[in-house]
DNA sequence: TTGTAAGCGTTATCAT
DNA sequence: ATGATAACGCTTACAA
């Protein structure tokens, strides 16, 4: 196909041993000035590439992590982003494979991630994942691996996420404060962590504050946002409706706007909403509505990190490692019903 | 690092030679069907996978399409899903590269992917790349290429993108129809082909209208919704106020709509709003705003499916080669004063 | 300071 | 039907 110049090339132009022109190029002390100098001039110009492929197999190692994604969403580009630039400062490539939320497709990633030889896997599971059999047999292979965001507990490796349960708690202990009193919480899928957390920080504050919850008012959904409508016409059906409705994700508490709208209600007098990711769209519907936010690029790059640590360091960082990052509520008017509470510092 | 399970393990087991075994692997026609099964079966036990690297040394192709893209955002994510599904269907890994918009970091990955010795390379040029000497590597070391969505006449490598003058006239013309005079246009940054064609749209339905355009109401901003923002206020701050803004992306149109909210104007009644992407955004705010739609998943499906048509049959596609899609103009209230237009089809 | 040769995991060519 | 050997591009003892 393509002519690569190899060291080869270099070596038979300037009379020379391969072993020579390896060192040369590799700046290796023992290796006469002068020729040193010819082979970069020559390299150079013959714009010779080394081959990672060959190095990587000689080495063992291909300096390349591989990352796992159920999606390229606001949330995941953006710890993408933190990742990318962790990986960058270490000299590691990364290669995202993004799964679209299916099984199948994460199955295939993760068999083309172990025969490319990743030096390791940073991995968040998709919502859709409940056989953990292909991400078992990267630990099985002494793959490092981290997970990040969405984790399972039947992984054996380290996980970087944020605290999901304070942030559940900040959102519904603010909804109790603006007085609303039967808070609804839109909880996603059923078997999903990252839900099961919110909600447990959903209970939480009811309990500090001394109230109990409603049943009826946990409803469980989708990720999207038609699952997020849906659900909130069934709350909005109800003889006694909520006065407030916690969403773990904007994409759902959008979907909540819509059907509350169409209800012709008012937000945040008849009804309060607050969602979780503080995506950008939040602050630009009418009312802009409210949301936890985690630092996204922050707990990819920390992900990445810890991930690099762990390759390098082998056995430094124990499997039941767990970084967990602190989330900020963005108070907007969509659950400000209290006048006397002042708005949080938004973003510019 | 780890103990990775190859061919040469399999042979000693089985006291068999290395080809015998790979040659059963592989399912050669000229191997003992015992032979084959108990190999199989070994290889099954222990987990073998076969290594990329190896092979791809060995075959001088590496199955690998890398990817360059300027960011994540959600026209080029989906683009990514597009591209990644081609890729899948004919057995190829994606290696995404972002920029991070930045010249610097598109060196960077350009000289990986190089390294890294992909079969193929697909890009989205970056809106601050002004020098295209990477690039052009790619295309000296006869590297296949396609170029998606942003990209350069100077790069002698097919593209894939949308018909952006149709799209500038589909989007003027309909302003024009609701009885706007005086149309703005933020288009974007000044050196950006993509802008410059939507702008040569907007030329072009003024002139089928017979109407002449207003200078003053060209306005170049950056891609951001605070550049948006402030352009727009120059132009709400002008004497004779344009009564339409063609935003050339919707973030820019966001930001527009901010502006227009500040200054107290009514859309669509004091001044329309149309823009350029649709985002699920642009759905949720109020107004919702008119806006253009190109096919993204599409087109990153295509312009794979070219540069594996390229890579697999060389030369069958010529340099020049141009995929032009359609865009498809979606009308919401932003833009919609003249009661008697329908909207067109809106996506559930 | 430079060269020789073995090896990373695989396949292809030629024998047997 | 199976085995031996060279090769892909590079590094690295060891030897000169």
């Amino acid at each position: 196909m393509d002519d690569q110049v190899t060291i080869k090339d270099i070596a038979k132009q300037l009379n020379l041993s391969l072993s020579t022109v390896s060192r040369a190029l590799r700046n290796a002390p023992d290796v006469n000035p002068e020729t040193r100098h010819a082979v970069l001039e020559l390299a150079e110009a013959l714009s010779y590439t080394p081959s990672r492929l060959a190095l990587s197999l000689k080495q063992r190692q291909t300096r390349t992590i591989g990352v796992i994604v159920p999606n390229l969403d606001n949330v995941l580009s953006t710890m993408i982003r933190g990742i990318d630039e962790a990986a960058l400062e270490s000299g590691y490539t990364v290669m995202v494979c993004q799964s679209n939320e299916s099984y199948g497709r994460e199955l295939a990633n993760t068999k083309r991630l172990l025969e490319s030889l990743v030096d390791g896997i940073l991995v968040s599971v998709s919502s859709e994942t409940k056989i953990f059999d292909h991400l078992q047999e990267i630990l099985k292979r002494k793959l490092p691996m981290v997970q990040f965001d969405r984790s399972s507990s039947e992984l054996k490796a380290p996980i970087v996420r944020v605290d999901n349960v304070s942030g559940g708690f900040q959102a519904t202990e603010h909804l109790i404060q603006q007085g609303y009193r039967r808070i609804a919480i839109l909880a996603g899928p059923k078997n999903l962590g990252i839900g099961k957390k919110r909600m447990k920080g959903y209970f939480e504050a009811h309990k500090v504050a001394k109230r109990k919850v409603d049943n009826d008012l946990i409803m469980y959904c989708d990720f999207s946002q038609e699952s997020g409508y849906w659900a909130t016409l069934d709350l909005l059906g109800m003889k006694k409706r909520p006065d407030a409705i916690f969403a773990i994700s904007d994409r759902i508490a959008i979907g909540a706007m819509l059907a509350i709208r169409e209800k012709g209600l008012q937000m945040p007098h008849d009804i309060g909403l607050l969602g979780f990711n503080n995506e950008p769209t939040v602050q630009l519907v009418t009312p802009a509505v409210s949301s936890v936010e985690m630092p996204s690029f922050e707990l990819g790059k920390l992900a990445c990190k810890l991930l690099i640590e762990k390759m390098q360091r082998h056995g430094v960082i124990p499997d039941d490692h767990e970084e967990i990052l602190k989330t900020r509520l963005f108070v907007r008017p969509s659950s400000l019903r209290d006048s006397s509470t002042t708005l949080a510092p938004q973003r510019s």
